[in-house]
DNA sequence: GCGAATTACTTTAAGCTTAAAATAATTTTC
DNA sequence: GAAAATTATTTTAAGCTTAAAGTAATTCGC
């Protein structure tokens, strides 16, 4: 018999049936998500309002004004976390823009460097402070302390969601 | 003189030049934003490798699951939080592979009530049993009080969000 | 050095997503 | 009960996103 269903979760009668429901980690993975998305939104339309700027395009900006001298498309594409096609047609409609700048690697003929402008690096920094301000905003419920535990609980679920990739990718 | 690094971090003796540097709480937000992006990519990735479905459809079914009865169209929409044009699209496309029923309303002819046909409920119950394994995998390396305090913790963040959001439509 | 593998990037096709405008039906207001 | 406002949905145009396939350059293995 399976007596995992027995142990007092939240739960009084859990009957032998399913061997273990694991609801409570589904609910804070949609209690998670809901989070994000909430934010997510509000920021985009802010963005959107305020700048005229969608919120890709920001954050390709924002990991290039951390990149003074610049950076290939590739090193763009995994701090960003999207796919390589995704940051060539991000990165043609800034350039088209004027906000960032494109050259060849010269130690490497397939790549490309892109870097901001003066004109983008303007841009950010007036769109950044702002944005700043909105995310505090959007955080003021929470305390110091509130903010350094969930700050911490995040690394800790960041770390065994790349242990549990990582674990399926080389088994 | 440029003091700023002399502030300590949450110090009251917030000098003239910057207001407020609200660095804690962006971090936050990019650590929270990072969190759902890893998860949310690697549960489509299973999906479609698995069962050949995409996150947003898999979205939308568990969505009429909850709702034996089904639901209008922009029921849905504000559930998931996304919007209607894009739950039009959705729709079209489940209806067509068979897994979603639409019928008029019977008390308001502009709306359209939705529901899984018994191939979509099937198809849905099957997928979602080895998703919730798939998201406890991915929180496993969290204990059962640190899942209830992050729990706790995203909830107040929710809140706060969804006031500045009430605030600024309504000051 | 030479072929094989890898790497950097682009292209393509499909699908997702939004905001805004349009349509149609319902409800509110006077 | 007619006009005005609201609501439910669809359509449209633009942009985002991915996976997969393709191209070109570099590195590896020998």
């Amino acid at each position: 018999m399976d007596d995992r269903s027995a142990i007092p979760l939240d739960s009084e009668t859990k009957v032998a049936e399913r061997p273990a429901d694991h609801e409570t980690e589904l609910r804070l993975w949609l209690r998670l998500l809901t989070c994000t998305t909430l934010i997510e939104g509000e920021i985009r339309r802010r963005l959107r309002d305020s700048f005229d700027v969608t919120l890709p395009r920001f954050d390709l900006l924002a990991q290039l004004d951390k990149a003074p001298s610049g950076m290939t498309l590739g090193e763009l594409s995994q701090r960003m976390m999207v796919s390589n096609g995704n940051v060539t047609g991000l990165t043609e409609r800034l350039v088209e823009q004027g906000l960032l700048d494109r050259r060849a690697s010269p130690t490497d003929r397939r790549a490309q460097i892109v870097s901001l402008t003066a004109e983008g690096r303007r841009a950010f920094r007036s769109m950044a402070r702002t944005h700043e301000d909105w995310i505090a905003d959007i955080f003021s419920g929470l305390s110091a302390a509130e903010i350094d535990t969930l700050m911490n609980l995040l690394a800790k679920t960041k770390a065994s969601t790349r242990k549990a990739v990582t674990e399926r990718e080389a088994p």
